[in-house]
DNA sequence: TGCACTATTTGACATAGGTCAAAGGATACC
DNA sequence: GGTATCCTTTGACCTATGTCAAATAGTGCA
């Protein structure tokens, strides 16, 4: 997914505005396990993903990895207020695959907000977006047994357990990695 | 908290836009317990919550009520993703004491959104700081104890124990009354 | 002032999912 | 092609929190 069409997509954007606005993101190539930001810093970018997968994680007291969010192709990722609030990030933020992005610094995005209502509206449309995404997985973390939030995640993100390693998901899940290869193992026997 | 002054101090309206804007909101006061949307329904305002304290909820299968979120004083509550898709809400919106609130339609609303570039500014800002919010929720949900999920609820909704019932906060933290309950019990006993 | 109803607390017991440890499998590098 | 490393699976056991049921405390209303 292309950031052009996607932009396009939920806006209607001027030809003028569409060509303004790309023109002021940058692409980036990165390679797997790439980390964009670490804890600590300040965020400074927005990335679009056009390939590859993301995910922000935070690291326990005790060392262990957690999985906040997952960014596939066609999505926006940042450590979101870390960027918005320019404050220390509590995420890292790291791409798992090779993967292709444009990326915009916060100077440049306010300017497009004010310059562009059309842009102001996206960035409301973008967030109320991701807000109704949070708070469905909020609502699967908080209510659902294991095996649910697992089928949950399925259709949130489809393609994701080839792409991404066993203990990632758990921990995105809220499980362990035993539990989630026990749910596993369990769907595997039921097919056959 | 009043609306005007709310608006004011989140982007800089002029007094026009202002005064345009909060005509488009109607005043309404409403009982205790009252509900404002009912499941299924489709959300067709959004309030903001002068006085009184509000709470989304929806039905388990068996039947109790799981708190999703409360909205105290100074916020602007709705079924958001049924008042922006305009879908069914999956929730109930409850006033949970005497209130008096002020709504606008979603059709007043978009039609503040294209006149205001402000406008459209305001709902960026206001959608992006609950995503925080509910990121916060989230990752207490998520990833502490019972005890730590209390302590995290008294930060974002101070007042919250008094105004509300045991089983309403207790469904919101994603425990059940008797937990919550006994967490009370230790916190007394550890203070005298 | 007392009754009826609702909310909270307490106790005994059950269980989903966690922890720890070890064994397999897969991958990659020399 | 062999060995080091990392990822996934499996087993045995444990614990935080849930369930169910009953007792107690609060509250509003006649």
């Amino acid at each position: 997914m292309n950031l052009t069409d996607f932009l396009k997509n939920i806006v209607p954007f001027s030809p003028e505005e569409l060509a303004d606005i790309t023109a002021h993101f940058e692409r980036e190539i990165v390679s797997k396990n790439q980390i964009l930001v670490k804890e600590e810093q300040v965020c400074t970018k927005l990335y679009f993903v056009e390939k590859g997968v993301g995910r922000s994680y935070y690291l326990k007291e005790d060392g262990k990895e957690v999985t906040q969010w997952f960014f596939m192709e066609g999505k926006f990722m940042s450590s979101i207020e870390s960027f918005f609030q320019q404050s220390p990030s509590l995420y890292y933020l790291e791409m798992l695959e090779e993967s292709v992005l444009y990326s915009i610094t916060r100077e440049n995005l306010d300017l497009l907000f004010a310059r562009y209502h059309n842009m102001e509206k996206l960035g409301r449309l973008l967030s109320t977006e991701m807000l109704t995404r949070v708070v469905n997985k909020l609502n699967a973390v908080q209510f659902q047994t294991a095996r649910e939030r697992y089928d949950y995640m399925l259709t949130e993100f489809p393609s994701i357990s080839s792409r991404v390693s066993l203990g990632s998901i758990a921990s995105y899940l809220g499980m362990t990695q035993e539990t989630l290869s026990r749910i596993r193992r369990a769907d595997i026997s039921k097919k056959s």
